[in-house]
DNA sequence: ATCTTGTGCAACCGTTTGATTGCACTCGAT
DNA sequence: ATCGAGTGCAATCAAACGGTTGCACAAGAT
């Protein structure tokens, strides 16, 4: 389960990929767009493009001869039900040992 | 608000350290305890402890002369939270960019 | 008192990663 | 037909990362 949550994860473990999201998350935009109000090349953000691509948070949306990239909200709260889950699940257990020390 | 998120994002994007988290979410254990049954290790497993723990995901409990480790499935849950918060927003985004070009 | 188990540093190493520059190509606009 | 904006690919580089080994030290267990 978590196989598919790691990737993700490390996609969204980096500063400027939150950049670019948040930058896409107004408006869809190209990688040149980008690169006009990031501060760094538009190489440098077409990789960072590409690896949100492969972990499904983003999707390029061709625009006749540009790429325009669109971010994917619905991959985000996808992944937020699953960490979720996982979260409380340890919580349980956390208070399932609570219990049984108690019964000491 | 992505400050401290992008902090424990980078921590759970990393294969060893979820399963590390893991082995923590059946019972709290000690450096040690984890090396035993991980191929990595007892300093590597140290350093990832450490991390877990600057971002709020794991908490150290010192019985006698060990050190255990215990997992804090609330922290990710608030993440997850979070996470999905900013999911619906974008998506909302998107929604409301797709109406304006439908109305054209 | 001694032995052993668990920690904590520190140095070191190969690989990955974020970013850069440079070049070639394509396709829409003029 | 030409110009220019947008893209793709490749080589390169410094810094960060995950991991290892080695050593020193503290504190239970015997």
């Amino acid at each position: 389960m978590t196989e598919i949550l790691v990737p993700v994860f490390a996609a969204l473990g980096d500063e400027t990929r939150w950049s670019i999201l948040t930058a896409l998350g107004e408006a869809p935009a190209s990688a040149s767009a980008l690169a006009a109000r990031l501060p760094i090349s538009r190489q440098a953000i077409a990789k960072h493009l590409e690896i949100l691509h492969r972990v499904g948070l983003v999707e390029p949306v061709p625009v006749g001869r540009e790429v325009r990239y669109q971010v994917l909200g619905l991959e985000l709260s996808a992944t937020a039900r699953r960490l979720d889950a996982i979260g409380t699940a340890w919580e349980q257990r956390l208070a399932d040992i609570k219990t049984i020390a108690e019964g000491l």
